[in-house]
RNA sequence: GCCGGAGUGGCGGAAUGGUAGACGCGCACGACUCAAAAUCGUGUAUCGAAAGGUGUGAGAGUUCAAGUCUCUCCUCCGGCACCA
C-alpha cells in the first residue's frame, strides 16, 4: 500500500541514490537501438551557485531525455563544465589563489544542485573545458588550424578592454563596450593571434539554411555575417601612380559620383602623409586622422553625429565611367575594416553621402542608372563582402587554454603533438600585466624551452637549430573549449584522438541543443566554424555540429528584473526543492509558459503544481486491478498519449502538463481506476516529475525502474469520441449544438440542425441558401432576412 | 533605417480557419471545523433583469465561419547598423 503521505525530500533522495548505484541512465556507445543525443549548453560555474533560472532548459531536456529512452532511443544526454575565462580569474586574483581550486569548489557546488534536481545525466562522461585531458584537444585543434593557414599572427588594431587588459573577438564587442564589464573599448595595435573564419563565411550562411533553428538566431547570424554582393571600381588619381579601389552596393549609381572618400587609417593617406609636398593641407590631415585614432568605437560610429572629415587638397579621382575629376576626402564615417576602406560617394542615392555633401557644399547630381555592361567596362569587378571579421583568438589573461607554439625569433615553431598539453604553469600573480603580455610571460622557467626536450617526430622535425625557444604566452579565449565540446562527450576518455571514428559515426551529430538565445553570435558561429573545419580535415562526418536548437526564455526575478545578486531577486532552487519538492519545482518551470519565452518567478505559481501531484499521489490509493475506465476517460487517455508524445518532443511542456493535469481530473471522476491505465498516466508524467512517479510505480508492484520502462503509445481505436458535439450556426453565428455519432453522415447532421428549436427561431420558415456541414465539428446555415 | 518575433480575462497562458479564454494562479460563495489552515464542491471575459449584444493592439479585406489568412497602421521584445 502506498504510505499516507507524500514525502517529496525522503523520495527523492531514495530515488536518486538508487537510479546511481544501479547506473540507471549510463549510455552505451554500441547498441541496436537508434540514437538520440540532446544536449545542453554547459554551464559556467560561477562562485555563486545556480539559481532556479538556470535549470530551466536542463530541465526541458531531461524530460525529453527521458522520453526518448522509454520510447527505445540509446540517450546521450551528457553535461560538463566550462570553466576558463574572467570571472574565475578575477576571483583568483582577489583570493591570490589558483582558479583551478576555485573552480574544483564550484563544480563540485554545481553538481550537487544539479543532482538534487533529479537529472538523467550520465556523469561517466562529464568534461571540463580546463582539465589537461580536454584541453589537450583544444590545442590540438589549434595546431591544424595552423598547419592549414587558418590561424595566424596578425598585428592589426583590434579591440582592447582597458579594464579587462585584454584584446576582444568583434564578437565580444557590444555597442562599442566590453561586453563582459560595459567599457568602452579602444582600438589598439598589438600582436594577436586570429582565426581565418571569414574563409567560411560563405558555408556558414548557406548551410543556415537546412539547420532546424529558430528563425530569430538564424537571422541573426545572418546578419552578424552580413553578406552583401557589389562591385570593386578602380579610381585612378590624377598625377598619381596608385588607384583607389572602392566598393559600392550600387555600381549603377557610377555617373552620380561627387567625391571619394576614404578611412582615416587608409594606406593611401598614410602614404600621402609621407612626403610633404604633396598635399596643401597636411597639417589638417595629419590632426584629423590622430583624432580619428583616439577615438572609441562608440564615439567613432556613432550615427547620430555630425559628419566630419578633410579634403585631401590637390588630390582628384577619376570616375572610370566618364572621366570626371572628383574630389577625395578623408572622413570617419567611412570604415577601414569594411569593403575596401574607400567609398564612392553617391549623395543622390545614399543617405550618409548626401549628409556630408550637405554639410560641406558638395554638388547633387541627379544622373541616369548604368547597366551591368558599362560598369563591367568602367572595370568594375563583381565581389561579395562580408562584415563577419576574422576571429581575434588570444587573450593577454591567465586563466585559458596556452597556445601549442614556440617562437624562434620571427619563426613560428608549433610544439610536437606528443608534448600536448602544454599545460598551464602556476604564477604567483594572476594580475594582468596591461602590457599586452600575459602574466604567463613573467615564468621564465615556462617561457624558455630547450628544443631538445621536445619530442619532435620526423612530420615533425624541428625547424631551427636554436636550442632555447620561448613559448607563446598568450592564452585562448573562453570560447575555444565551448567550440567543439559537444564532440567529446562522445568520447570523453580517449587519449589517443579528440573522438573516436566509429563513436563519432554512431553519434552523428547533436540531434538537439538548448540553451541561451545569447550565444547566437557567439558560441553558435564559432562552434559551426569549429564543426565545419574538423569536417574538412575528416576529423567529423557531418557539416554541423547542432541539427535542431531551441532557445531557453529567461526566468526572470519576481520583480521583473533578471535575476541577480544585485537586485536582491534571486530564488534559490535548493529552497525551492527543500519545501516544494524537486519534482514540484521540475513541473512548474515547465507549466510557467512557453519554452522560448521571458518569464517572471513566482513562488506562488508553486502551489498549483504541487496540488496536482499531491492529487496523483492520492489517486494512486484508488487503483484497482479489476474493472475499466468509462469510455469517454479511455478516449481522453488515448488522445493524452498522443499529445504528450507530440508536445514533448518539441518542449510544449507547458501543454504536456495542462493535458496532464486534465487527465487526472478525470480520472478522479471515475469510479474504478484500473491499474494498467493508471501506469499509463504515470509514465508520462514519469519524465517531468521522475522521483514521484517511480515511488508510485515501485509501490504498484513494479520491480524495474518506470524511467527504463515503455512509452504508451496511443490506440488509434480508441482516439476517436464514440459521440461528437455538433454545433450550428446560422450566419456565422452559433445559435445551437447537438451531440450525433462520430459516424453521423453530412445528411443526418443537416436533419438533425434544422430540427432544432433554437435554429428554428433564427431560421423561421425560410429555405436555407447554403449549408456547410462539416462532419464531426459543425452544421452552418446562411439565410438571407 | 533594415531584418526577425510577439500583442488574448485580475495574472501566467490555451486554442489543425469551426463553441475564444483549456489548464493553473487569484478571487467569491458553500461543505468540513469551536475556529482557522489544509482539503473538497460551485462559480468567475464583459454589457444586460432577460432575450440577446459585444469582445483576442487599431482599421480594412477574404470566407458560410477569422485570435488564426491578406493588407495598412500602432506598441513591445530581439538581432544588425555611418557596413557604402
Amino acid at each position: 500500500m502506498t504510505p499516507k503521505k507524500y514525502d517529496h525530500g525522503k523520495i527523492e533522495k531514495k530515488w536518486q541514490k538508487e537510479w546511481a548505484s544501479k547506473k540507471t541512465y549510463e549510455t552505451s556507445d554500441s547498441s541496436d537501438k537508434p540514437k538520440f543525443y540532446i544536449l545542453d549548453m554547459f554551464p559556467y560555474p560561477s562562485g555563486e551557485g545556480l539559481h532556479v533560472g538556470h535549470p530551466k532548459g536542463y530541465i526541458a531536456t531531461d524530460i525529453v531525455a527521458r522520453m526518448k529512452r522509454m520510447q527505445g532511443f540509446n540517450v546521450l544526454h551528457p553535461m560538463g563544465f566550462d570553466a576558463f575565462g574572467l570571472p574565475a580569474e578575477n576571483y583568483a586574483i582577489k583570493t591570490k589563489t589558483n582558479p583551478s581550486i576555485a573552480v574544483a569548489k564550484n563544480v563540485a557546488r554545481y553538481k550537487k544542485q544539479l543532482e538534487i534536481l533529479g537529472f538523467d545525466y550520465d556523469w561517466s562522461r562529464e568534461v571540463n573545458t580546463t582539465d589537461p585531458k580536454f584541453y589537450k584537444w583544444t590545442q590540438w585543434i589549434f595546431l591544424k588550424l595552423l598547419e592549414k593557414g587558418l590561424a595566424y599572427e596578425s598585428y592589426e588594431p583590434i579591440n582592447w578592454c582597458p579594464s579587462c587588459k585584454t584584446g576582444l573577438a568583434n564578437e565580444d564587442v557590444e555597442d562599442g563596450k566590453c561586453e563582459r564589464c560595459g567599457t568602452p573599448v579602444e582600438k589598439k595595435p598589438m600582436r594577436q593571434w586570429v582565426l581565418r573564419i571569414t574563409d567560411y563565411a560563405d558555408r556558414l550562411l548557406a548551410d543556415l539554411d537546412k539547420l532546424e533553428w529558430p528563425e530569430s538566431i538564424k537571422e541573426s547570424q545572418r546578419n552578424w555575417i552580413g553578406r552583401s554582393e557589389g562591385a570593386e571600381l578602380d579610381f585612378a588619381i590624377k598625377g598619381r601612380a596608385e588607384k583607389l579601389t572602392v566598393f559600392t552596393t550600387r555600381p549603377d549609381t557610377l555617373f552620380g559620383v561627387t567625391y571619394v572618400v576614404v578611412a582615416p587609417e587608409h594606406a593611401f593617406v598614410t602614404e600621402l602623409l609621407k612626403h610633404k609636398e604633396t598635399l596643401k593641407n597636411r597639417d589638417e590631415v595629419i590632426k584629423y586622422v590622430a583624432q580619428a585614432r583616439v577615438m572609441t568605437q562608440i564615439e567613432r560610429t556613432d550615427a547620430q553625429k555630425d559628419k566630419t572629415g578633410v579634403k585631401l587638397d590637390g588630390i582628384f579621382a577619376i570616375n572610370p565611367a566618364n572621366g570626371e575629376e572628383v574630389p577625395v576626402y578623408v572622413a570617419d564615417y567611412v570604415l577601414a575594416e569594411y569593403g575596401t576602406g574607400a567609398v564612392m560617394a553617391v549623395p543622390k542615392h545614399d543617405e550618409r553621402d548626401a549628409a556630408f555633401s550637405e554639410k560641406f557644399n558638395l554638388p547633387v547630381l541627379d544622373r541616369p542608372f548604368i547597366d551591368r555592361t558599362a560598369v563591367e567596362k568602367a572595370g568594375g569587378k563583381w565581389v561579395v563582402k562580408y562584415k563577419l571579421k576574422d576571429w581575434v583568438f588570444s587573450r593577454q589573461r591567465y586563466w585559458g587554454e596556452p597556445f601549442p607554439v614556440l617562437h624562434d625569433g620571427d619563426k613560428i615553431v608549433p610544439v610536437p603533438e606528443k608534448d600536448l598539453p602544454v599545460e598551464l604553469p602556476k604564477v604567483k600573480s594572476y594580475e594582468p600585466t596591461g602590457t599586452g603580455e600575459s602574466p604567463l610571460a613573467d615564468i621564465k622557467k615556462w617561457v624558455n624551452v630547450n628544443a631538445n626536450d621536445l619530442h619532435w617526430t620526423k612530420g615533425e622535425k624541428r625547424p631551427t637549430e636554436a636550442r632555447m625557444l620561448k613559448r607563446e604566452t598568450n592564452t585562448m579565449p573562453q570560447w575555444a573549449g565551448s567550440s567543439w565540446y559537444y564532440l567529446r562527450y562522445m568520447d570523453p576518455k580517449n587519449n589517443k584522438a579528440l573522438v573516436d571514428g566509429a563513436k563519432e559515426k554512431y553519434w552523428n551529430q547533436v540531434d538537439f541543443y538548448v540553451g541561451g538565445a545569447e550565444h547566437a553570435t557567439r558560441h553558435l558561429i564559432y562552434a559551426r566554424f569549429w564543426h565545419k573545419f574538423l569536417y574538412d580535415i575528416g576529423v567529423v562526418t557531418t557539416l554541423e555540429p547542432f541539427k535542431k536548437l531551441q532557445s531557453v526564455g529567461l526566468i526572470m526575478g519576481e520583480d521583473g528584473r533578471k535575476m541577480s545578486k544585485r537586485f536582491g531577486n534571486v530564488v534559490n532552487p535548493d529552497e525551492i526543492v527543500g519545501t516544494f519538492g524537486a519534482d514540484t519545482m521540475r513541473v512548474y518551470e515547465m507549466f510557467m509558459g512557453p519554452f522560448d519565452q521571458a518569464i517572471s518567478w513566482n513562488t506562488n505559481g508553486m502551489i498549483g503544481t504541487r496540488r496536482f501531484l499531491e492529487r496523483v499521489w492520492k489517486l494512486a490509493e484508488r487503483v484497482d486491478t479489476k474493472g475499466q475506465l468509462s469510455k469517454e476517460t479511455e478516449t481522453l487517455l488515448h488522445k493524452t498519449i498522443k499529445k504528450i508524445s507530440e508536445d514533448m518532443a518539441v518542449l510544449k511542456h507547458n501543454t504536456a502538463v495542462s493535458s496532464l493535469m486534465i487527465l487526472s481530473n478525470a480520472f478522479e471522476k471515475e469510479a474504478v481506476l484500473p491499474k494498467a491505465e493508471f501506469e499509463s498516466f504515470l509514465k508520462l508524467l514519469a519524465p517531468l516529475a521522475p522521483h514521484i512517479t517511480e515511488e508510485i510505480w515501485r509501490n504498484l508492484g513494479n520491480k524495474k525502474s518506470i524511467h527504463i520502462s515503455e512509452w504508451p503509445v496511443a490506440d488509434e481505436s480508441k482516439l476517436v469520441d464514440a459521440t461528437v458535439t455538433i454545433m450550428v450556426q446560422v450566419n456565422g453565428k452559433v445559435r445551437g449544438s447537438f451531440t450525433a455519432g462520430k459516424d453521423a453522415t453530412k445528411e443526418e447532421l443537416e436533419k438533425i440542425a434544422l430540427g432544432l428549436d433554437e435554429v428554428k427561431k433564427w431560421v423561421g420558415d425560410k429555405t436555407p441558401d447554403k449549408i456547410i456541414v462539416v462532419p464531426g465539428k459543425l452544421v452552418s446555415l446562411v439565410v438571407k432576412l
